[in-house]
DNA sequence: GTCATAATCCTAACACTGTAAAGATAAATA
DNA sequence: TATTTATCTTTACAGTGTTAGGATTATGAC
C-alpha cells in the first residue's frame, strides 16, 4: 500500500483527496450551513487547488450529494433501534429520528432540503438505505394495525418526526422549551393517533 | 400623485423601486428557488443597476426577508378558515396549511428554511401574524381538550403539516400518490391522535 | 529498468455573485 | 431659483463554480 500523508502533503499527488474533500466538506457544512458549502473553501482547507476537486466530483452539487449519501448511511445506522413496548412501540424510532436531525442539523437539511428536491437524484444504494430505515418503522407499525393502513400511518409518522426535527433545528419554536421531553410528548400524542381503532 | 411608470422607465428615478424589486424577487424565487435568489438578477429584471437595490434593502438577505414577510401575510390570510365539525375540527386548517406550502413551495421554504433559522429575525409585525394564524388553530384545539394539553397538541399538529408540506414540495415521497387525498388521510389520523382521552 | 500512458494536480481565465465607494441626476425643500 | 437630499449610476473588489490547457507523478508494458 502506498504511503498516504495526512495533512502536510509532500508528494505532488494527494493520495486520498476524495475522502479528504468529503471530510473537509462535512466540517464546512456544519460550521456554515448547506448554502455556504463552497467548493473553493473546501479545497483550500485540504490544501489543494479548487479545480482538483473536479477529478473526484463532477460538480459542487455532486460533492454535496456525496455528503448526503454519507448522511444516509449514518442515519440508517442511527435508526436501527429496538421497538418499544405496547403503545410506545414507535417511540424509540421517533426519538432516534429527531435526535439524529438535531445532532446533525446541517447534514439533515442537506439531505432533505432544496438541494435534493427529488429522491431520484440519490444513488440506488442510498435509496436502499432509506428503505431499510423505513422498513424498521413499517414492521413495527404492522404489529399495531392491518397491513392496508400501514402506508398512510408511515407517512403520518414520518411527517411528524420530519416536521418536528426541522422546526427544532430551524429555531422556529417561539420560546417553547425545546427539551427532549417535548419530543417525547409529541410522539406520545402521535402514538395515540396510531392506536388501533376500537 | 407622481406618475409611476410600469416597466419601460423613462425618468432617471424609478419611482417605485422597492416594490418592483420585491415583485421581481418573488418571480425569481419561484422560478429558481431560494438559494438562487440573486440580487443582481433581480435588479436586472427590473432594469436597474444592482447597487440601486441597496437604497431600499441593506442586503440581499434583507430583500429575502421582505419576501418572507410578504409570505407571512399571505399565509395568515390563507389560514383564516372556518373550523370543521366534530372529529374533523382541524381538518380545514391542516389542509389549508399544506395547500399553501404546495402552492408556494419556494416561498414556504424561504420562510421556514435555513435562511431564517430563528424566529427572532422576523419583525414584530410578522411574529404577530404568525401568532394570529396559530391562535386560530389553538382556539379550535381548546374546544377538544383541556387547556393544559393545547400547547403540545398544537406543536404536534404543526409538526405534521410542516413535515407533510415539506416532504411533498421536496419530492421526498418515493412513488407514493401525492394527491390531496393523502393529505386528508394523514390529517385524519392526526385527528384521532388529538381526540380527547376517554 | 525504461518508457509511454494515464491519473492527478496545477495555474490562468471566464462568468457569475454580493457589496462598497464615489459620482451623476432628479426631486424636494427653502 | 438655489440648495439640499434621495435616488440611481459606473467602477471596483473579493468571493463563487467551472473550463481549458499545462505540469507532475504514478502505473503498467516491454
Amino acid at each position: 500500500m502506498p504511503p498516504r500523508p495526512k495533512k502536510p502533503r509532500k508528494s505532488y499527488h494527494h493520495g486520498d483527496l476524495r475522502n479528504a474533500l468529503l471530510k473537509a466538506a462535512r466540517e464546512v457544512l456544519e460550521e456554515r450551513g448547506p448554502s455556504h458549502l463552497a467548493l473553493r473553501e473546501i479545497s483550500r482547507r485540504v490544501g489543494v487547488s479548487a479545480p482538483s476537486a473536479y477529478h473526484h466530483f463532477p460538480s459542487r452539487d455532486a460533492l454535496a450529494l456525496g455528503l448526503a449519501e454519507q448522511g444516509a448511511h449514518e442515519m440508517a445506522e442511527a435508526l436501527m433501534v429496538k421497538p418499544g413496548e405496547g403503545q410506545d412501540i414507535l417511540m424509540p424510532y421517533g426519538e432516534a429520528y429527531v435526535a439524529f436531525a438535531r445532532a446533525n442539523p446541517a447534514l439533515y437539511r442537506l439531505m432533505f432540503g432544496e438541494g435534493f428536491p427529488a429522491v431520484s437524484r440519490y444513488s440506488e444504494a442510498v435509496r436502499e438505505l432509506r428503505q431499510r430505515s423505513y422498513d424498521i418503522m413499517k414492521s413495527a407499525l404492522e404489529k399495531r394495525m392491518p397491513a392496508e393502513a400501514v402506508p398512510i400511518a408511515g407517512l403520518f409518522l414520518w411527517a411528524i418526526v420530519h416536521g418536528l426535527g426541522l422546526l427544532l433545528i430551524d429555531g422556529q419554536l417561539e420560546n417553547n422549551d425545546t427539551s427532549k421531553d417535548i419530543v417525547h410528548q409529541v410522539l406520545k400524542l402521535a402514538g395515540t393517533g396510531l392506536a388501533p381503532r376500537t
